[in-house]
DNA sequence: TTCATGTTTGAGTGATTAAGCATATACTCA
DNA sequence: TGAGTATATGCTTAATCACTCAAACATGAA
């Protein structure tokens, strides 16, 4: 019995604002995107996403605090995978609806 | 023809990047919330949002940037509107992510 | 023209945060 | 035990950004 169309509360809002910005950095959506294809350890996520192991982890903890990737812990090292699928959904539709926009504006010099 | 599945490209994930930023401000999200049912003037989006007018302008204007509310100019007044509609599914989309989080958080305590 | 209203914008402040560097923790093996 | 490897964490710096106040701009009426 979910609820339907009603106005969002402040709190609600804020929780929503928060998860969008967990995704406002491209850092982390590179993550996001070399997890795509499954779980990989920090030290091949900092490798595939060119970054520092210190920074990619710290991101990576960001992504697992939202809830976004799960923590594996398998000897030294530490595997991350998607938790969420509706990340899939969500990349998507912002790349279409900015697709969509690039088209639109393409249009405008014919 | 659309392209299919391929990695996206640094600058289109600072692009999709954003984008995101652009939804992660409670503030941005009740305005967006209130032109749900349609357009509406800079004041009265003040007024329904609680912000002062100063800010509630520069809140529009950066979502006017990213394409998501288009600007209306009539006389004295300026009426916003969502231009994107893909901000529906995209909110939809992440509240009932969060839903399910929630959801499967209480399970935990039982 | 002058006045009033609605909206935008400039400047300043404070808070948040990504990134870098060094260090600490956790684990494995010899 | 100690050394080596993988990951996490203090701490600092720099940049970004939301917010406020005041002033500017734009439009319409007297």
């Amino acid at each position: 019995m979910a609820k339907k169309k009603s106005p969002l509360s402040d709190e609600a809002l804020v929780l929503v604002a928060r998860r969008f910005a967990v995704l406002a950095e491209p850092m982390r959506l590179r993550l996001l995107q070399a997890l795509f294809d499954g779980e990989m350890s920090v030290g091949a996520l900092a490798e595939a996403a060119a970054g520092t192991q210190a920074n990619v982890s710290r991101h990576l903890q960001t992504l697992a605090d939202a809830g976004l990737v799960s923590r594996r812990k398998e000897g030294l090292q530490v595997f991350y995978a998607i938790a969420d699928p509706s990340i899939f959904q969500l990349c998507e539709l912002v790349c279409g609806s900015i697709d969509q926009q690039n088209q639109a504006r393409a249009k405008v010099f014919q």
